[in-house]
DNA sequence: ACTGGAAATGGTAGCGCTATCAAACGCGAT
DNA sequence: ATCGCGTTTGATAGCGCTACCATTTCCAGT
């Protein structure tokens, strides 16, 4: 156990402590440990034992400050919506720790906050910005960054703005995916929830419940299609509408598992059993919908993914950037999946009758 | 604009830019920096002056090199409750940012999780961990974190560990705050739902709701209380029990959000309105709180500030023990506030009658 | 004025790592 | 054997900051 006592106290392992034991000098261990091709294979191995042997962990201060990569980067948000926030935030950090950058969250409410968290971030010299929905939907704020000439990165984009590399799920496909599912499961008078308006997303995902529709032979239905705000009381409300209609659809698919969790409350205040009688379904697979009773059926997005992949995308572009490259700002889809859980059955033969 | 053009390409500004603006030396920027106490005030002023005025910051990168003080810290949560989660990382993460330590995020999901965590940690190296709830309140993972001796700090619980610090507030005095606020609003049958029993503020809570319908002349009824578990599931279910009754309370005290949710979801089932009917209420202010419908009337604790401060102290606990001296855990309690939304509301007179 | 000791400031030497370039090596072709 | 060229390795010099100690400055007490 070659143990070095540094200076002021603290002991710990360090490239030179490996390179000894292995008999090379610093520079080859460091090119194994960020993984450098020109290195022979033998050498490699001997320097892995060492830093396994050792326990030796990078010191990333060290790191970044020898290779002048650390990037101060912020994550802006403007959505309440925590639940979203803390997945995006678990891959976030694991990168960010992997990738030795400083991170900033900041928060703005309000439409003029965006603007004056830019103008702090201009102060305060940030080196990119990640953008969540909504922010990532906002040509107005991806105006104003590119302005500035700041990097950023679009997480769960539907309309990624072309400067900014993005990375988000086919919104289209996952809400066809999903009410393609319902309508296997016997529904045919399929209710849907849309979001804000304003959200291209939304748009895609009630695009994409329209076409299920279409290529299952079912009509849509404007009266079984309420519209909402992306909020749990907006679904609980529209639901409202739609559940005690005469021919109430059986099946309700919420653009997200807020709206989707209120339109279990009102199909419970109205005395109906999810899902029993009905069958409410969610998108985004945030904490909200493995935290109501029944647990949400819904589209899941690897938000954590996302979130770390845009971070690396985003640092690529900053280093491009620095070392004067032209930049392609790369749209990178992720996988969806469907989740079931409690709030979706196939649908009872006495309801068909 | 005195800026310095980097051997790699990124331009910043420097601690001796700054000294050279000023016409000290780097040492003393240094020192004005930290807040260090022998410098003169004029020194410091003009020193602040050019921070401003050349739009310094800090490279936290090289500052952890130099003062060794970069600690790896974990943050292990077994507890799924993403919003209470968000909440802290927001804090923890402000907080790990200004004092430059590498953070490291661990799910341990089941038992036999922690101990594999912990191996991993061992294995790895951490300098310390913080342990939120329901974590902070084992005994067992105190223990086990003493007998590695890792520094460790709980924020949240109600059962400090004698040997390390923690923040938290003062769950008691919470619950008999908020119960006492019912009362006040004429409330005189008041449920409540406990939480999960092996936690230690679980029975706080509930001591507090009990010494306030003391205090409030008002005797405790055994009917009125309900088991939970700090699901929305159980507060579903434990509500469903309480407002059943022929006496049902006018208001109910759930001891988490999650159960509060629960048992207004379950209201709305039995049709009777959240407030008109009965009044609900929560603990927490996590933000499930905000996002149902009613939005719930519930005790804040202030997660976030909570959380950097608890990082705080274990990074000081660390620096102690690494230069030799004794640490005296500090136990800190943070004041909480009942945040008053649409779940509550005074008795109406004809329910009194 | 003059000393002594505290307060303020500066010089030096790294922290652990990597960019850069120079050196050494391998190896097929001559 | 010798050359040439690509591959692998090493020596050096910092990255921006702070610990440590040496030095200077200040000011009370005589």
């Amino acid at each position: 156990m070659a143990r070095k006592v540094s200076r002021r106290g603290g002991n710990i392992v360090t490239i030179h402590d490996v390179a000894r034991h292995v008999g090379v000098s610093p520079m080859t261990v460091s090119r194994v440990i960020n993984g450098e091709k020109n290195v022979r294979e033998e050498t490699r191995q001997k320097v892995m034992e060492a830093v396994e042997a050792l326990n030796y962990t990078p010191n990333l201060a060290a790191r970044s400050l020898a290779s002048q990569d650390s990037s101060r980067i912020a994550l802006i948000y403007s959505n309440p919506s925590m639940s979203f926030l803390s997945e995006l935030l678990l891959g976030i950090l694991e990168q960010s720790s992997q990738s030795g950058c400083q991170l900033t969250i900041e928060s703005c409410d309000g439409p003029e906050g965006v603007a004056d968290v830019l103008d702090k971030l201009k102060t305060v010299g940030v080196d990119g910005v990640v953008l969540p929905p909504p922010l990532s939907d906002s040509s107005r704020v991806a105006k104003a960054l590119k302005d500035m000439k700041l990097p950023f990165v679009g997480v769960a984009t539907s309309r990624p703005s072309p400067d900014a590399p993005s990375v988000s799920i086919d919104d289209f496909k996952a809400a066809f995916a999903m009410t393609s599912r319902l309508i296997q499961l016997g529904h045919r008078r399929i209710g849907f929830i849309k979001g804000n308006p304003n959200s291209y997303y939304s748009q895609l995902r009630y695009e994409g419940y329209v076409a299920a529709l279409a290529k299952g032979g079912l009509k849509a239905d404007e009266a079984l299609v309420g519209q909402g705000y992306f909020t749990y009381r907006s679904g609980f409300d529209a639901a409202e509408t739609l559940l005690t209609r005469a021919d109430r659809p059986t099946a309700v698919f919420a653009s997200n598992d807020d709206m989707a969790a209120g339109a279990v409350a009102t199909a419970h205040r109205l005395g109906l059993d999810v899902p029993q009688d009905v069958t409410i379904v969610g998108f985004d697979d945030t904490s909200m919908a493995s935290s109501v009773w029944p647990e949400l059926t819904t589209v899941r997005q690897p938000i954590s993914d996302m979130a770390a992949l845009a971070l690396k995308l985003l640092l690529e572009q900053i280093k491009a950037r620095r070392s004067g490259q032209t930049y392609v700002p790369i749209h990178e889809i992720r996988d969806f999946s469907i989740i079931e859980r409690q709030s979706s059955s196939p649908l009872t033969p006495d309801l068909n009758a």
